[in-house]
DNA sequence: CGGTAGGGATAGGGTTCT
DNA sequence: TAGAACCCTATCCCTACC
């Protein structure tokens, strides 16, 4: 008869993102008990954050659940670069027509500047991998947020940090171990 | 192009009707696959029932989900009670000019003996939760329901049942626990 | 038992068709 | 134009698996 659906505040959105990046995805109770969000955070469960953030999650990436499922399913598993450049230059030609304030941090570079671009946005990546606090280091999304705080990158612009990301896996530059991302010290290394 | 609009028959009515009696709102999956609806609904989605089943409530307790909203916007949340006498005598004042047969039900008190309408109907409202074969109680459109179709009652009176409902939750004669009802056998319980 | 991941269902706003 | 049918997706729920 009612409405039992508590719709997020983006005080608590603010909230949650914050505790990811601190803590890192899957550590939703770690958190909810954080003394810093447990006051924000007090009407939601540790599964009230998961589902929330796989939202936010897979709606910057992808426009909805639904069409990130059937985009998988295009892109079965692998392919993870083949057609990394496609979608970068996909989401650049987005961008490009319905971002109305360049990010700062991409403003430097002339829009059509491809390799300007992408070595200001690689830099982004390696920055927020080296700032990331915890040792395992982070994963794509917890780059992608810091992304998105630090240099105030537009939702628009994720398909190109994520492409990106996967390049600088592809030539070596970083190595990714269990979904989760840390500069490359030589060459390779084994888990 | 992919949609035909698929009219709803007064068969498959039927069956959502009997479904929402048997096993509650909301419970839309549940009552696709009961053995007992599965064949007549079976060109329906879950979606689909819930989708019907708020135009069939809707439309009997406001017009239409137009007006609902503007209607609940006038009321915006609780107030629950304090103009539930208020709301009961316009539901009258509308019943009385719009039904043309008085339900059987009601006919037994004089149209305006209010004191006699209100036993009548807080009779059936208690049957209604009585009857119901659940152990958590019917919500409010399970009891809604179970008086149209048990009592005769027409659509334009479900705002009378409704305002009773809240009456007699307000009064401690029964209990509404995350949105079901049930006879209150002693004081008070806690969930 | 407590926690997480993931699939799936529901609620409610919005859209299309008639 | 209103109302019925349908779509979209944020939120919530359930279950398997540690």
């Amino acid at each position: 008869m009612g409405a039992p659906k508590q719709k997020w505040t983006s005080q608590e959105e603010t909230a949650l993102k914050a505790g990811v990046l601190k803590h890192g995805t899957g550590k939703w109770r770690t958190i909810l008990s954080d003394p810093e969000f447990t006051s924000i955070l007090k009407s939601r469960s540790n599964v009230d954050l998961k589902d929330k953030w796989r939202n936010i999650s897979v709606t910057a990436m992808y426009g909805s659940r639904k069409k990130a499922k059937l985009a998988l399913k295009r892109t079965p598993s692998s392919h993870d670069d083949d057609n990394a450049t496609a979608l970068t230059i996909v989401a650049i030609a987005n961008g490009a027509q319905h971002i109305s304030p360049l990010p700062p941090a991409l403003s430097c570079a002339p829009p059509r500047d491809f390799e300007g671009l992408f070595s200001s946005v690689d830099k982004m990546i390696l920055e927020a991998i080296a700032n990331f606090n915890r040792h395992l280091g982070p994963d794509g999304k917890s780059i992608l947020l810091y992304v998105e705080e630090r240099h105030n990158m537009q939702p628009d612009m994720k398909r190109l940090v994520t492409s990106r990301l996967k390049h600088l896996v592809n030539v070596g530059t970083i190595v990714k171990i269990k979904h989760r991302y840390r500069i490359c010290r030589n060459g390779a290394e084994q888990s």
